[in-house]
DNA sequence: CAAACCTGTAACTATAATGGTTACAACGGG
DNA sequence: CCCGTTGTAACCATTATAGTTACAGGTTTG
């Protein structure tokens, strides 16, 4: 199973666009909403403010997203966390002088290759508006 | 990234189905084209013996296929390994008092479903006939 | 200015997953 | 019987994950 953090980003920035006091809008508040600590909450947002989903201020409470939920798409989200990391892992250094084992690794990716396009697909075709309307 | 015992298990079955000298494919053999620990191997086989998709006797050397390469898709062989298991983790109970927080698990869960949903096509188009066939 | 907030980040910890390893019981074939 | 094999339990090392403490530095308010 793959970790949580792809949850708990969609959930905070959730919070943030639909947050309209943002005095009220702190690493705090939003760890008590998605059940963690405050650190983990400024850690995921240091990770989403770097792929330029949006803006904070030392020393001040609130956070603003750069793009709007409409134009937010999971994959966005998703790559801002995960980078272009592979989805499944292969096996390091199976046996070369096997038939199966010399080109496995190359035929895998390619698989892979071909779920993580479909993976791909749908996480471009839902925005964080989508899943705004879904929370009323 | 999801662990590499999909890719692994791709591996024995294409081994198991390209092997024509049974008394050679010992789960020692095995384990030296995957280049792993001859114990993993027969975890591993233990898993898709369970699933039904192949069998194997105390004592005697190799491994038979029950299930034709062109019908055993690589759904079957994903599911033989993890089961239903979701795909994404969703973090634990986030805060009910909170708009956000009450519906966000059940929104996920629908996201998800359409992605794996995808993912799952995918991998029913593939069969470990096709797997053998880039292994050419 | 001082106190009370906040963010940003480093560092440490506990827990769990993963894969490798040793060990051994049980089986089969020469 | 002897050797090689499968099937498993048990244990270990490594790593990922998430939680936590601590603190530097910014902002606001009295």
């Amino acid at each position: 199973m793959v970790n949580s953090r792809f949850s708990v980003a969609i959930h905070i920035l959730s919070l943030i666009a639909t947050t309209s006091d943002k005095s009220q809008l702190t690493s705090d508040y939003i760890a008590g909403s998605v059940n963690t600590n405050p650190v983990v909450v400024r850690r995921m947002i240091g990770v989403l403010k770097k792929a330029g989903l949006l803006t904070s201020q030392t020393g001040i409470a609130g956070y603003d997203l750069l793009v709007e939920p409409k134009d937010l798409t999971l994959l966005a989200i998703y790559q801002a966390i995960n980078g272009p990391e592979q989805l499944f892992a292969i096996h390091d250094e199976p046996n070369p002088d096997c038939t199966v084992g010399r080109k496995i690794q190359c035929t895998l990716e390619g698989v892979y290759t071909s779920v993580w396009h479909a993976m791909e697909e749908q996480l471009q075709a839902q925005t964080l508006q989508d899943v705004l309307d879904q929370l009323r």
